[in-house]
DNA sequence: CTAATTAACGAAAACGATTAAGGAGAACCT
DNA sequence: AGGTTCTCCTTAATCGTTTTCGTTAATTAG
C-alpha cells in the first residue's frame, strides 16, 4: 500500500505537505498541489482508513442495529428494503455500513459500536425493551430509530396511523362496516394501528364489533389462516378482513379458498406492506405500501446530519405515509 | 474512551505490559495478568479497532460485494438468506461486514476494499464481467466467490445441474415428457440450468422440443406469464413448464389460470428457488431450494480459512445441492 | 561464589494519517 | 531601509496499539 510517505519522498516534499495539498488546505501552493496530486492519483495513492480514523476519531462508518426475533433481518423484506435504500444514501456521502451485534465476542450492542468506532448507528426491528438497546440508545452515540420512538432521540417512522386510517376509509368508501382486523404481535407498531383501527370505525360512525379483531402474529399465514376460519364461522360474518401483513392475507386467501368461498366476491382481503410478491398473485392484493425507500432515506440524512452537527436535534420525529396499491381483493358493495 | 494508557496507570505497569497482559502473552506474571484484566473489566476497556489495524494490519472485516441490476442484492431474496447466513458465522468468529461499492467518492471496488483494508471479500450476485470486479478477483486480497467459478480462486456454487437435474427427474418419475422450460437472463448460472436441462432429457430418452425452451429473465412474472401464454397456443403443449424462479412460476400460474386451465390438473408448473411466499400461496409450488444457508455458512468458513492461511487453497469448488419441495403444483399422470 | 539462565517487565519505535506551531523568504507598506 | 505581512512549507506531536529488544532481579548451574 502506497502512504503519504511515498508521494512526499517522490515529491521531495513533507508529509505534512503531502496531506494538506490531498485535504485541500490553503497553505499549500497551487502548483505544488497540482503535482502532488498527479503523483498520488498515478501511484494508486488511498487513504488508509483506520490510521486515519484513529486521528480523527471519525471513521465514516455507521451502525446498523437491525435484529428480528434472531434473525438479522436482512431476510425480512421489509426491513431488508428499508436497509437498502439507507445504504445506498449513506454510500454516496462515503459512509460505509457496519452491522450491529452482540454476537461477536460476547460485547454489548455499545461495546461492539464503540470498538468499532461507528460515527453513529441507527435502530431498526429489535426488540426496544432489551437491556442492552435501551443502554445504545442512552448512550453518547448519535442515534436514529425508525418504527420506534424515544424522546431524546430521533426516530423515523412510518405511518402506521395513516395507513390504517386509509385503508379502512377506503373499504369503507366502497360500502364496507363489518370490517375485521387480524393484527400482529404486540409492538409498538400493532399498538398504533389498533389504535388507529378503533379510532377510525368510531370516526365513520362504525361500532366495533368485539369478534371482529384477532390478536395474530406477523408473518404467519398459518395462524392468520386459522383466525379466518373463525372469522368466517361467525354468524355476523365480516364483509372484510384487514391483516397485519401481505403473508398473512395471503393465510387468510388460502384459508377462504379453502372453505370454499372465493376472494372478493363473498370476502374482502387487505394485506400490508405492499411486498412485490402481493403484486403477482391473483387476485392481487389490496394493501397498504409503506414507503421504504423514503424511510431509508431520511433515517440516512438524519444520522449523517446528526453526525455532522450534533446540535442539529430540531426535528425528533419524521413521519412516512405510505400509499394505498389498490388490487382485486376487496370488492365494491355499493 | 478507556485506553491501555488508562490502565497503565492505574496498574502502575507500563503499556506495553498491559497489551501484553490483555493479549496473554506469556511473558507476564500470573497475577499482574490477572491484575490488569480486573481493573480492564472494571474500567470497561474495549481495544480501539482502528489502532489495532493500524498496527496488526488486519481489519477483522469482510469485504461484501453483493450487486443485482443496480441494486444492492439486499432485496433479492436468495442473496439476502445467503448474506444472512454468511454474516451469522463470520460474527462469531469475529468478523465484522462492510459492504464493497464503487459508489463511495468514485473508487473502484478494489480501491474501496483497500481503503477500509478488509481482510477478504467474498463476491457474489454480480456482473462478473465487470473489469473492476476482474480487477478484484485478480488483486492481491483474499477472494471467495458464490455461484461464479474462478479457476484462481475459491468458490462456492449452488448446484444448479443436480437442482435442474432432479427436478426433471422428479416430474418425469410422475409420468411427464413433454417438459418446457423458460429460463432466465444469460448468465453461467442459467447456462448450467440449460444445459442440464438438454441433457438430463437426452439421459431420460426424451428428445428435446425446440418450441419448449424459451429465454425469459429472472424474477420477472409478467414476462413469464406471456411466454407461458406462448407455450400453451402450441398445438402440441407440454405437461409441464418449468421456470426460472418461483416468482416467474407464480407469473405462469397467473397466466394459466388466466387463459382458463387450472394447475395442476390441466398443466403443470415448477418453480425454482424454493421461496417462502411459494410455499404459502396455493397450489403451493414444487419447487427446487436451493440451500442458502449452507451456501453462506461455507463461503464465510472459507474466506475465514483463506484469510488465516492464505495458502490453504486446497478445495476450490465447493458444489451446495439443494432440495425438491414437492407441492402441489405438479400432476402425477401415470 | 561466580556465571549463566530464566522470568517479568519497560522503553521506544513503529503503523499512517492529521494538525498546531513555527520558520524562511518574498512581497508589501511607510 | 526596516518592519510587517503573506505565502508556502516543515517540524514534531499525537491518536491507541503491537512488538522488538533491552534491563533488572531472581533462579539455577557449575
Amino acid at each position: 500500500m502506497v502512504s503519504l510517505k511515498d508521494i512526499a519522498d517522490k515529491c521531495s516534499v513533507s508529509i505534512a505537505t503531502v496531506s494538506k495539498a490531498l485535504n485541500d488546505h490553503d497553505d499549500i501552493g497551487a502548483d505544488t498541489k497540482k503535482h502532488i496530486r498527479e503523483i498520488a492519483e498515478k501511484l494508486g495513492y488511498f487513504p488508509n482508513s483506520s490510521a486515519r480514523a484513529l486521528k480523527t476519531k471519525t471513521t465514516h462508518n455507521i451502525g446498523v442495529l437491525f435484529v428480528d426475533e434472531g434473525r438479522s433481518g436482512l431476510t425480512h423484506d421489509y426491513f431488508a428494503r428499508v436497509l437498502d435504500s439507507f445504504k445506498r444514501v449513506t454510500e454516496v456521502s462515503g459512509y460505509d455500513i457496519t452491522f450491529i451485534n452482540a454476537t461477536s465476542q460476547k460485547m454489548t450492542y455499545l461495546e461492539h459500536a464503540m470498538f468499532r468506532g461507528v460515527d453513529g448507528v441507527v435502530i431498526a426491528c429489535v426488540d426496544f425493551d432489551d437491556r442492552d438497546v435501551i443502554d445504545l440508545i442512552n448512550s453518547p452515540v448519535p442515534v436514529v430509530t425508525i418504527d420506534h420512538v424515544f424522546d431524546n432521540r430521533i426516530s423515523v417512522v412510518s405511518d402506521n396511523v395513516g395507513g390504517m386510517k386509509s385503508l379502512i376509509e377506503y373499504v369503507h368508501s366502497l360500502g364496507h362496516e363489518k370490517i375485521a382486523y387480524i393484527y400482529g404481535d404486540d409492538t409498538a407498531v400493532t399498538r398504533n394501528r389498533v389504535a388507529s383501527y378503533y379510532n377510525t370505525l368510531k370516526d365513520l360512525g362504525i361500532r366495533a364489533n368485539d369478534n371482529y379483531t384477532i390478536a395474530s402474529a406477523y408473518r404467519n399465514p398459518k395462524l392468520a389462516g386459522k383466525y379466518t376460519e373463525q372469522l368466517l364461522s361467525l354468524r355476523d360474518r365480516p364483509t372484510c378482513i384487514l391483516y397485519p401483513d401481505d403473508y398473512s392475507a395471503i393465510g387468510g386467501l388460502n384459508a377462504i379458498e379453502k372453505a370454499g368461498w372465493t376472494v372478493p366476491d363473498d370476502i374482502s382481503v387487505v394485506g400490508y406492506d405492499g411486498l412485490y410478491v402481493s403484486q403477482i398473485i391473483h387476485p392481487k392484493l389490496t394493501t397498504y405500501q409503506q414507503n421504504t425507500e423514503e424511510i431509508g432515506r431520511v433515517a440516512a440524512k438524519s444520522i449523517i446530519r446528526l453526525i455532522r452537527d450534533p446540535k442539529s436535534t430540531l426535528i425528533d420525529r419524521i413521519l412516512v405515509p405510505g400509499k394505498i396499491l389498490e388490487g382485486g381483493s376487496v370488492k365494491k358493495l355499493n
